[in-house]
RNA sequence: GCGGAAUUGGUGAAGUGGUUAACACGCCGGAUUGUGGCUCCGGUAUGCAUGGGUUCGAUCCCCAUAUUUCGCC
């Protein structure tokens, strides 16, 4: 079957909203987030410690999979879920990001984007028809549109014409569409630009996807103001009945700001990412525990922590293999930092029941700094 | 005991008679938002063993001392 989104209750002083997924593998409640296993597995990570934090979705990756092992192989060992041993619900991204990261404008054409392989070189040529069979090969509970994700700097007219584009390529990709067990999601872009977001969600709206994303978010280096208003043009037009995906975001202030804005679902890599060089999240900002100050610091990374690095281990530790560079620092990390946003959504859940989200805002900021992004810092100075 | 060689930051080391002493590691910080990140970006020797001397000028030349090291008895 598809997903199910059933939307329960919606905040009364915000967009917010609680609701839940049902999938073939699992039901799970929104908002939530979602961690990153580019490569069939959340880095340093295996399911049951994921399964122990109250992870539900994972995110998975077309690109990275098509390249290794191939999705073929993936089909013959039964499925991605089968295959990583992950039996919760699993997203994949259909290789849009990688347009970004991995492509330039002018590998990009009507019929699809050439690559150079980041392993050997190797030329290569996805289209959103071969993005989406190779989705359905790999068996994710959900599949994305194959779109581009321009930068949010990307000028007006550049903006327009990829969004035409990507409304090409969502049409190609839902045509050849057929697993009956795969939703597929679409995906509204636009940057900045109040015009080009509507006209990207109402357009990608009349196609009539099982869940919508918001993507071209957080990739840039914009301002967090260009941010919050990115998801403030998209959602007024996006339906109530379908869940709404913020893609590529994660920041913990970031993802309040989200929900309060009617975001459902939040994926990013910042978590196992900074992990792996030793940050982690904190309800006082992120904390480097590379940082001398922690060298003799015997108490856990928070206190009131109920994950697995914080029932069992100190600052002192997890700094002192980070020195020595010992690959459980940046596992303890990764435990910790996904807990911690998921604890977090489970924090706004709760919140939003209460009708108490803005104070809960109130309250996460007596703590949590405000955070500039590279650009804002740039400008001060 | 005799003879030779060496002595540059936390470490391994380049280097030159004349503004800022290369590089690497380490250390100290910072970055990271649909993962081309065990990655990237900064900072880190007011001083070249010590004391004399030569010179306009010495880390670089000379002498002595100390330490280390190699060889011989």
């Amino acid at each position: 079957m598809k997903i199910k989104y059933h939307l329960i209750q919606e905040e009364k002083n915000t967009k917010a909203r609680l609701g839940i997924i049902e999938t073939n593998h699992g039901t799970v409640e929104t908002p939530m987030f979602m961690p990153v296993g580019t490569r069939a597995t959340v880095k340093t990570l295996t399911p049951e410690e994921l399964y122990d934090m109250h992870t539900g979705v994972i995110l998975s990756n077309t690109y990275h999979l098509w390249l290794r092992p191939g999705e073929d192989l993936i089909a013959k060992a039964g499925g991605l879920h089968t295959f990583m041993n992950y039996h919760g619900p699993i997203l994949t991204d259909s290789g849009g990001y990688q347009v970004f990261s991995l492509a330039k404008p002018k590998d990009i054409t009507e019929e699809g984007v050439h690559f150079r392989s980041h392993i050997d070189g190797s030329k290569l040529f996805l289209t959103p028809e071969k993005s989406i069979e190779i989705q359905n090969k790999l068996d994710s509970d959900i599949a994305m549109s194959f779109d581009e994700c321009p930068p949010a700097s990307a000028s007006h007219e550049y903006m327009k014409k990829s969004i035409e584009r990507t409304l090409r390529w969502a049409e190609r990709g839902k045509k050849v569409h057929q697993n009956e067990n795969q939703s597929l999601f679409g995906i509204v872009q636009g940057g900045p630009y109040e015009d080009l977001r509507k006209y990207s969600a109402t357009e990608t709206v009349k196609m009539d996807f099982d869940g919508y994303s918001i993507g071209g978010v957080a990739n840039d280096g914009e301002s967090k103001e260009d941010m919050y208003k990115a998801i403030e043009y998209s959602i007024p037009y996006l339906p109530k009945e379908k869940p709404r995906y913020l893609m590529g975001v994660g920041e913990p202030s970031d993802i309040v700001e989200g929900v309060i804005r009617g975001i459902d679902m939040f994926d990013c890599v910042l978590p196992t990412r900074i992990a792996r060089h030793g940050h982690a999240f904190t309800k006082e900002g992120r904390k480097n525990l590379k940082n001398a100050c922690y060298k003799e610091d015997f108490t856990p990374i928070e206190k009131d922590c109920d994950c697995y690095a914080c029932q069992n281990y100190t600052k002192a530790y997890i700094h002192h293999l980070l020195q020595v560079e010992e690959s459980l620092g940046g596992r303890l990390l990764s435990i910790h930092n996904i807990r911690f946003l998921i604890h977090l959504t489970e924090e706004i859940r709760e919140a939003i029941k209460e009708n108490r989200l803005l104070e809960f805002r109130d309250a996460f900021y007596q703590t949590y700094p405000k955070k500039e992004t590279n650009k804002q810092k740039k400008e001060k100075k």
